[in-house]
RNA sequence: GAGACCAUAGCUCAGCUGGAUAGAGCAUCAGUUUGCGGAACUGAGGGUCGGAGGUUCGAAUCCUCUUGGUCUCACCA
């Protein structure tokens, strides 16, 4: 609804500046607390032609045609600024569109395909809570992405033939897998025993090669070993991202690219560019214009591949099929990811956009599956279930177990995905079990709870008969201070989104959620809905309580965080 | 050693392409209608925006230097 606001204003101000006889120019637009939109188009214009800007946005305001723009109110100069707000018409208007539109407000504003790959951890070990930052964002995005109206297809690409699952490979014909366990745990336990036993034993490497040089030549018995310790570890994975309400696509493997033939095409384009040369025997390409100092490497010298060379082909592979290419990456990436793009250009073909995100450690230091020095996504949802079990246990004693662990479960994965989006991507960080388990007042549990406070509100009204969707409600009678404050921010929801969405900045969206909750809190603390004598008037707050139910549940299920009806 | 990213209130963080008195939450302190879910609401205190220069009418935001942290610099991924 926003987003219409602001294109009334942006025709609004083009045509009144060039009815001025004044060149067109950024308008400069931003949201500001002196208004609804404010303009810094005085001061663009100011300078290029040595004016008073003060005078200028009094002029441009005086010159305006506001009547023929009905979202917008009032329009006015302060100083340099030029201030405008929107109308009564404007806060009416959203009411009845969320009525109208229901789950589907304030999105399908954008089309096209998009590739979104994330997560890809090898799958040597379960997922721990470095990796979930990436499958939080992600997941996150591919939400806010669809809600914007793109037609997402997600991709967790498996890294079925690098050295590290060769040494999973390895393991599971050396060491004992302990059945007992969930399967990706069990794979983590024989790849550290195994890199172990390969540091100890260097003489043991050579093995691991063989099985690379296998695998890449095709040999049928190496490739189903290698797919089987793929597959353990994978399930595992799967399970632990379908607890967070994560799932993916499709799950393209590296090992398909190298078979189909497109590995050594890719190679060949390269060589085609007349930059790359052999050094020891390996393949090596110059990307010194693109700011790498290093060659890089594109084969090794026994004619095997690398991660970049598949990554390369299936690169080529997703910038064939969609408009726009998304990987979400940790910090580690950042050199590999931009001498991809680089290749790619290249060879003239279409860049990912790569949003990196910095690292998770721990107090002691950083994390790594070879060396057994993480903490699981699964035991850090095991605890937080565990403590929500408590909170809730604590809150509604009188509840059935199953009602206590269906909330604690909503709440502990709600808490540990708004957690973890709350952040920018570019700040580090270190894992702390006390803030881990700590419920922030003011984090997913207390939007959570606004939702389920708007749900027992209309469940209650509808039971004494006082209210249904379809009764008729009075928008002009939303008058009230928290009320439009309220409305307003509902309002807002495209824009957010049509923000995270163009930026790839998932973090607005967690700080919207808690504002709208907050708003709607405000208003319920101090308007009476249901206490009221006139019927319409309740009837009418009562629409506004649903409407507030409506988008709290959109953003929460945007931020793919359950919205419980009761908790 | 080189490069990239980060540094804002006691703690965790917002702050969009430079622009109107630097914002939230947590924590602390003080309060709240016998009124609808108190996992709520109101208010207060708390800041040399790591440091030093520079560009600009204007800098938390841009440039340079500097300090501290994270990540990277493999024929690993």
């Amino acid at each position: 609804m926003y987003l219409d606001f602001r294109k009334q204003v942006e025709t609004l101000l083009n045509e009144t500046i060039s009815h001025l006889g004044i060149e067109t120019i950024d308008l400069d637009l931003e949201p500001s607390k002196h208004a609804d939109l404010a303009s810094k188009v005085a001061f663009r214009i100011a300078s290029r032609e040595k004016k008073d800007p003060k005078e200028l946005a009094g002029a441009i305001v005086k010159a305006a045609n506001v009547k023929k723009f009905p979202l917008i109110g009032k329009m006015s100069a302060m100083g340099p600024y030029i201030n405008i707000n929107t109308s009564r018409n404007y806060i009416e208007e959203t009411i009845s569109r969320i009525r109208s539109e229901g789950t589907s407000f304030g999105g399908g504003f954008c089309e096209g395909q998009i590739l979104l790959e994330h997560t890809s951890a090898n799958p040597n070990g379960p997922l721990h809570v470095g990796h979930i930052r990436n499958s939080v964002i992600g997941d996150t995005l591919v939400r806010i992405l669809r809600k914007a109206g793109y037609n997402v297809e997600t991709h967790y690409y498996v890294n079925d033939m690098g050295r590290q699952i060769a040494i999973v490979s390895w393991a599971l014909s050396h060491f004992e897998f302990d059945t007992s366990k969930k399967s990706d745990h069990s794979i983590a336990d024989v790849y550290i025993e195994a890199n172990a036993k390969l540091g100890e034993e260097p003489e043991k490497v050579m093995e691991i090669d063989k099985l690379m040089q296998l695998v890449e030549k095709g040999d049928e018995a190496t490739i189903k070993s290698f797919s089987e310790a793929v597959l353990l570890a994978l399930d595992g994975i799967k399970e632990t991202l379908s607890r967070m309400n994560i799932r993916h696509d499709s799950f393209p493997y590296e090992s398909t690219f190298v078979r189909s033939g497109a590995v050594t095409r890719i190679i060949e384009e390269i060589k085609a560019t007349g930059r790359t040369k052999v050094d020891n025997g390996a393949l090596v390409l110059d990307l010194e214009d693109y700011g790498f100092d290093k060659e890089l490497v594109v084969q090794r010298s026994d004619g095997t591949s690398l991660y970049i060379t598949r990554d390369l082909a299936y690169h080529e592979w997703k910038g064939e099929r969609a408009d726009r290419v998304i990987n979400i990456l940790g910090a580690d990436h950042k050199l590999i990811s931009g001498q991809l793009k680089a290749t790619l250009d290249l060879l003239g073909k279409p860049e990912p956009e790569v949003v990196i995100f910095e690292f998770v450690s721990l107090p002691e230091g950083s994390m790594s599956t070879r060396r057994g020095k993480f903490i699981s996504a699964d035991e850090l949802l095991d605890q937080v279930e565990e403590q929500a079990f408590v909170e809730v246990d604590m809150r509604r004693p009188e509840m059935p177990e199953d009602f206590k662990q269906k909330v604690a479960h909503m709440v502990g994965i709600g808490a540990v995905r708004y957690d973890v989006i709350r952040v920018s991507p570019e700040k580090s960080t270190v894992f702390n079990w006390k803030e881990a388990l700590d419920f922030e007042k003011q984090g997913a549990p207390f939007i959570q709870y606004s939702h389920a406070r708007a749900c027992s509100i209309l469940n209650k009204a509808q039971e004494e008969g006082i209210y249904n969707e379809t009764f008729d409600m009075e928008p002009s009678l939303l008058v009230e201070d928290t009320e439009v404050e309220l409305i307003k921010k509902m309002a807002a929801f495209d824009s957010i989104i049509e923000e995270c969405a163009r930026e790839l900045k998932p973090h607005t969206l967690a700080i919207y959620a808690r504002e709208l909750a907050e708003a709607f809190n405000q208003f319920y603390r101090f308007v009476p809905v249901i206490n009221i004598d006139d019927d319409k008037l309740k009837a009418t707050r009562l629409g506004l309580v649903d409407c507030a139910r409506i988008v709290l549940a959109i953003s929460l299920d945007t931020l793919g965080i359950d919205a419980p009806k009761s908790m």
